[in-house]
DNA sequence: CTGAAAGCGCTTACAG
DNA sequence: CTGAAAGCGCTTACAG
């Protein structure tokens, strides 16, 4: 229609600054008249790049990677790369499927939200040629870059709030064990403790799953421990509520007899009653440092050390559910 | 490495059924050993087919599509589609996006979320060439299958429940007058009205945007209706918590003074105080019936206009946030 | 049942 | 500055 070439076409496209003034005039309108779009098949089979990244999710249906997710698509959709969204759902079929994509080359680069290297029986997923970045989670040990969370000292800084207002018997609610979220947090809780000159009461550690109903059975054994902690960090913001509710049905006051502390600000932490004292992740800022540096690397870029491991600060969100030590507890 | 040809080697990996037995050991074999896997990009040219389907999203950090995302997921997965997130985001560009990624040939079929289909100067996302399905959001007049929840007959419900605990002033709190969603609530509601024997005061009809500051804000002109409202239907949850928690910071007594009732059931509604009566959509299974459709779509299987309109029921959660009317207000 | 060959729609050295 | 041509890695009618 313009009277060129197919090669001529396609520096129009990508490269118009190769092109007389005339000719890409020419090639625009009709590109523009016909309403021509490059086959993304082939030009991906011809140039070697997909321009889509695999974003690992570990649960899509938890709301605290909604935000995440966000930053990841702003960041890469700036630079034009899509989002190929990989749910994991807990299933090791899923785990190999993502091996499966890279190794297809389906994508580009890697983002990981699941704290671990996606496996199958024939190696795992950074064996492939592509560059990866782990956010939020970091793996422990792992080459590429990683952008999480202080969450260590975030804990720490929680003990700490928690002493200056008189409290000292503080219980802990954590976790999966060998999650890397939970040990860091745990870690910071212990770190926080020692520091403020406080025992660590190995009764005083109880053990979840990060979800509401790990609070609420949680809650059930804070009432019955003697003598009673008057405040409790927990390691996320949903079983802090779970725990929250659960006390305050109980007839406990909140933060009256017992002051709670969660981790994340997730929303719904400002919406419970009282609203939950907590640490907020930059949800969004980790999603889109990421995927920055996804970014970088996939451009063929190399990061240097320095720069491959971003820890952001977790903000600490003071509010109702936190407060004074009783008075009687004042031995 | 197994002796055979490639086209034997790409027989065994799409129909098996093709080759003899011990052909397809060895080549099975040698692709096992080597960890041979297709180039997704030269089997989608050649093909014709990419085996993956667009989502539009209108809001990627809205947790409410997290689990309907859940439902798609978990559907095209079953069938071998991946899944292509499009975040919409209120952007006029990223809507543009949408249309040249199907343009490209990125995709087999797209799924809206987003009420609307997607434009750009030259056309809209409908003429290309894949098939479509609207979930959550139907797309008033358009040819393509939905999958939706009964918003009108829910919202209809909602009158009669309150009209059942005696409320006679009961208002209203909407989203923006032109969103589906909206138009069939408000319907519905106003059908509730004639049914109940009530009168449509539009005094009492509030317009927010769907957000927690739209309920906040509508709070405040309800406590100064006279005579007040004994009760409040708000077309979604988030309206519904922040008028919630607005009116009885400052003083009301939720039921005792005013019922409120929200839409969607979302998981907060089950965390605030008084827990919040609501209409449940089943979001996860939105998710996979529309997306069952859409591979039905993409298979080459024409959707018949029967099938084409799903209209799941919005289940009614009657909790704590509803009560029998005020003695003092019942004339 | 298996192989040789064409061709999907691009991009990019290589010429001119 | 532009065109002719090769080739990216598959799949699939067409033979045999």
């Amino acid at each position: 229609m313009a009277g060129v070439s197919t090669a001529t076409v396609s520096r129009a496209l990508s490269g118009p600054a190769q092109l007389r003034a005339g000719t890409l005039a020419r090639v625009t309108a009709a590109v523009q008249q016909m309403g021509y779009h490059p086959n993304v098949a082939a030009r991906t089979l011809r140039a070697g790049r997909t321009m889509l990244a695999l974003v690992v999710v570990p649960d899509i249906a938890n709301p605290f990677f909604s935000d995440v997710l966000r930053g990841i698509e702003d960041e890469l959709s700036r630079h034009g790369y899509g989002l190929l969204i990989g749910n994991l759902g807990n299933s090791r079929r899923k785990e190999a499927q993502m091996v499966d994509v890279v190794r297809a080359g389906q994508v580009d680069g890697v983002v990981l939200l699941n704290g671990r290297v996606p496996r199958r029986d024939g190696g795992d997923l950074a064996h492939g040629a592509v560059p990866i970045v782990a956010v939020c989670e970091a793996v422990p040990g792992a080459g590429f870059p990683q952008v999480e969370v202080r969450n260590r000292e975030a804990a720490q800084e929680a003990v700490a709030h928690l002493a200056a207002l008189g409290h000292r018997r503080i219980a802990y609610l954590g976790g999966p064990a060998r999650n890397v979220l939970e040990r860091d947090r745990q870690a910071g809780f212990r770190d926080g403790l020692a520091a403020c000159g406080l025992p660590a009461d190995e009764a005083r550690f109880l053990r979840g799953d990060f979800t509401f109903a790990a609070g609420v059975a949680a809650a059930g054994l804070l009432l019955r421990m003697r003598p009673r902690p008057t405040a409790v960090f927990a390691a996320n913001d949903e079983m802090a509520i779970g725990l929250l509710k659960t006390v305050s049905r109980a007839g406990l006051a909140v933060p009256g007899e017992l002051s709670v502390v969660g981790f994340d600000g997730i929303a719904f932490a400002d919406y419970v009653e009282p609203t939950l004292s907590t640490f907020r992740q930059p949800r969004r800022a980790l999603g889109q440092q990421g995927a920055a540096l996804l970014v970088r690397a996939m451009s063929g870029e190399r990061i240097e050390p320095g720069a491959a491991r971003v820890r952001l600060r977790a903000e600490w969100l003071p509010r109702d559910s936190t407060g004074p030590v009783p008075e009687e507890s004042i031995p």
